[in-house]
DNA sequence: GCCAACGTTGGC
DNA sequence: GCCAACGTTGGC
């Protein structure tokens, strides 16, 4: 099983819209270095739910890869924002997973404490100027987050 | 294939 | 709202 970190700006999609809905299909990643990720992830790895864009950003629960590689239905809706006409249908640009939801962390780890203990190195977030929204975290890492996020409790 | 212009991300 | 970082686009 392995360990990642996904992004997504609450005021689109949140922790506590994925609590309520248990399980979505993570949908909108247009990057081909993020999806190159999500194509790389089996049923049963784990992703921290990281909130960007807000205050204070920073990993706020933990969710598991229900579905893997299936693909993202909002390349061909023309209404959505993530529609591109240039995605073939019969081999689709864009793939990603569905996730299911398994905890909201009582405390959350902002970004200045992730800065605080991990090195650029370990953790990507961390990074100056890191615009990936996927990513993986080394299992070692995963743990200390972990153990950070019981500490919160 | 280069690179300037442009658009997006995301912290601050 | 600003702006650094950086990916994408399109003219040449």
């Amino acid at each position: 099983m392995r360990y990642w970190l996904m992004k997504s700006e609450p005021d689109v999609y949140s922790i506590a819209d994925l609590a309520r809905d248990r399980h979505e299909i993570w949908d909108g990643v247009r990057n081909y270095q993020a999806r190159n990720f999500l194509r790389s992830m089996t049923v049963g790895d784990r992703a921290f739910f990281y909130h960007s864009n807000t205050k204070p950003p920073g990993i706020v629960g933990l969710m598991e890869i229900v579905k893997a590689d299936i693909v993202d239905p909002s390349q061909f809706d023309p209404h959505s924002k993530y529609y591109d006409p240039k995605s073939n249908p019969e081999d689709p640009r864009w793939r990603t997973v569905k996730v299911g939801y398994l905890a909201t962390f009582a405390a959350g780890i902002s970004l200045d404490q992730l800065k605080a203990q991990f090195t650029p190195e370990e953790l990507g977030v961390v990074r100056r100027g890191n615009r990936l929204s996927v990513m993986p975290v080394d299992e070692a890492v995963a743990a200390k987050l972990l153990a950070i996020a019981q500490q919160g409790e």
